[in-house]
DNA sequence: GCGTTAGTACGACGTCTAACGTACTACGAA
DNA sequence: TTCGTAGTACGTTAGACGTCGTACTAACGC
């Protein structure tokens, strides 16, 4: 009866992340926080460890728009769904990118909890 | 009759300056189209010289975009605007960022023109 | 003053977005 | 097989966004 173990997933191929995509996915707060935990994360983390003050179903939406745009991998492991940067596409494509992003992340985390 | 040469134009301090607004205001091709063309620019260069696909009214729209989120300062000269990039800024705040955005910008030119 | 140039303000429009709740499916364990 | 966990699908809502056109203002040069 169809076991697909592997429900299929869309990601878009190397060649078709485009940068204003990217950018458009980093832009929203919440997204942003989700991709700076996954960068300090050796392992593929699945989504309910992130704990996000929004539903479930806005959660939902929120790793899609991160997948689809190329920032993320997402797979499925048994019940749960694993997500992990798409750090070696990104790198290829845009060097320096992602980790101006996650550095940038980290250091206004600082100055605004230095600065409540 | 109060000859304000200079209209008061709104510009956030740098500390006022939030990584995902940026990034926002980065996310969309028209502006980041702008920025390209500013970074290459030494001087400030005028809202006209840009020629945008779009009427005037929607060229407004993106330079205050970008001129709100701290990306670019603009300034009265004479009866034309001039726009730079807040390099200074920027770099104090996130280190990296501009360059990473611009240079994968530059390369995603390139990429796409090669494969038309 | 008059016209030209450069940009603004405002209102409208259709589209996109972030958020929600509810109802559903897939997997693993009891 | 039944239950709990994890996430999806769908429909909805309120607000933001990109675009336009029209009417306006400010500075310059004649």
């Amino acid at each position: 009866m169809t076991t697909r173990t592997t429900r299929s997933l869309e990601h878009p191929a190397r060649d078709d992340i485009r940068l204003a995509g990217v950018l458009h996915a980093l832009s929203d707060p919440m997204r942003l926080h989700i991709v700076h935990v996954l960068a300090e994360e050796a392992e593929a983390q699945s989504c309910a460890v992130f704990d996000l003050p929004v539903s479930k179903s806005t959660t939902t939406h929120h790793f899609r728009v991160l997948r689809e745009s190329g920032v993320i991998h997402q797979a499925y492991r048994g019940t749960a769904k694993v997500s992990c940067l798409r750090r070696e596409d990104l790198d290829a494509l845009f060097p320096g990118l992602l980790d101006g992003v996650l550095r940038a992340c980290s250091l206004e985390s600082a100055r605004l909890a230095g600065r409540p």
